[in-house]
DNA sequence: GGTGCCATGTAACGCGTTACATGATTAT
DNA sequence: ATAATCATGTAACGCGTTACATGGCACC
C-alpha cells in the first residue's frame, strides 16, 4: 500500500540503494517494533516498481565501487507520486478483531465475557504505559517525528480504553440482545422453516 | 486475518454454509461499507480452513435439498476458536498513511504542506459527519453491535483531529527540523565522504 | 579470528482483491 | 419476462511474511 508510495518519496529526495531504504524507511514509520519492512519485502518491492517502470537504476555515484544498486525516479514514478500526494487518505475501515470478539463471545455460553474484556483492558493500560514511558526517553529536538506517531497512539489507547468503558456499562443491555442474523429468504424446497 | 477465527465462531454457533456465513460476518463486522468480505474470499477461506482441518462438511439439514454446503467445526477448529478467545487482542501497530505522507512532505520542496494538513482536517470532519448522522439513524434496540462499532469509529476521527490540531501547531518545528536520517557506516572504497 | 553489521537477493506460502463464470429461485 | 437475490465457485494477480542463502567489510 504505502510502502511503494514511500519508497518513491524516499527516492526523490535523493537516489538511493535497498539497505539505505530500508533503514530510511524504518526511521519515518516509527522505529522496527513499530513497522519492520523486511529486507525481502524491500528487494521485491523495489523489482516491481521498477519493471512497472517507476523507477529506474541509477548510475553508482564515482565514489562507490559496486554491490551497492542505486534507484531514482522515472517520470511516471514522480507522477504517481504527485498523485499519492495529491490524493487524500481514505480512512481505513474499522476491521476490529476485538469487537468482533465481544460480538461472537455473546452468543458462546462457553466464553467468559467479562474477563475477556477486563483482559483487553489490561492489555491497553499495559501497552499505554510501555509507550509513554518509551516516549519520555525521546529528544524532542531530535525525534519529533517518532514522538508524534507516538502521541497518536497514546490518543487511540485512550479512545480504546474511553470505549472499553462504554461497552462495559452496556454489557447488560448486549447480552439481552439476540446476535444480528440476517434473514435470507429460503430457497430449494422449504419444510419446516 | 480475523476473518478465519470469525467464520469458526458463526460455524461454532451452528453448522453454516458460504453465503449465510458472508451476510452474518457482514452484519456483525459493520455493515458491507464498512467490511466486504467478498464470496471469493469467503468460498476460499472455507476451503483452506477444510484442508486445515478447522472444518469439515456437515450433511445438510433434512428440509434442505442441496446446493447449501454445511459446514461444521472439527475438535481442532474448535481448539484454534477456544485459543483465539482466550489470546488478547495484540494491539495492530501504528502503520499510519498519513504520517508517511507528513514526514516526507517537509523535505521535498514542491509539496504544499499546509494544504495537505487542511485536506486531511476536512476529510476527517467529513467522515466524522457522515458516521454521526449514520449513527442516529440506528435502533439502539436493535443494531447496538453496529453503534458500539460507529463510536468507536467516532472516538477515533475524535482522535486524529486533536492530533492533527496538535502537529499543525508544531508546524515550524516540524520543518525547521531536517528529516532523520539514519546514519550506516560506509562501506567499499570511500571518497569524498 | 570471530561477531556484527552492510548488502542483496530467491522460494514458498498465506491472505486478500478483481474479474470472470454459472445457474437456480423469487418477486414484480 | 426480467430483475434481484440466492448460491457457489475459479483464475490471476498483488502484497506481505518466513525461511533460506550468500558474501564483504569493520571492529575488537
Amino acid at each position: 500500500m504505502s510502502v511503494r508510495h514511500t519508497l518513491l518519496g524516499l527516492i526523490a529526495q535523493q537516489p538511493r540503494y535497498g539497505y539505505e531504504l530500508r533503514a530510511a524507511f524504518t526511521a519515518l514509520a516509527g522505529g522496527r517494533e513499530n513497522w519492520d519492512v523486511t529486507p525481502a519485502q524491500i528487494y521485491t518491492t523495489l523489482n516491481r516498481m521498477l519493471t512497472a517502470g517507476l523507477i529506474r537504476e541509477d548510475s553508482s555515484p564515482v565514489d562507490t565501487p559496486s554491490e551497492k544498486r542505486f534507484y531514482a525516479l522515472t517520470p511516471a514514478g514522480r507522477e504517481m507520486l504527485e498523485d499519492w500526494f495529491n490524493a487524500q487518505v481514505n480512512s481505513a475501515p474499522q476491521q476490529d478483531e476485538f469487537h468482533l470478539k465481544l460480538m461472537l463471545a455473546r452468543s458462546l455460553e462457553w466464553v467468559n465475557l467479562p474477563r475477556m474484556i477486563q483482559a483487553q483492558r489490561s492489555s491497553l493500560y499495559q501497552e499505554l504505559h510501555r509507550i509513554t514511558t518509551q516516549r519520555q526517553l525521546l529528544d524532542p529536538a531530535r525525534e519529533l517525528a517518532h514522538i508524534l506517531l507516538m502521541d497518536k497512539a497514546i490518543m487511540h489507547l485512550e479512545a480504546d480504553l474511553r470505549w472499553l468503558d462504554m461497552v462495559e456499562a452496556r454489557m447488560e443491555d448486549v447480552q439481552k440482545q439476540p446476535a444480528p442474523e440476517p434473514e435470507l429468504r429460503r430457497r430449494g424446497r422449504p419444510s419446516k422453516n
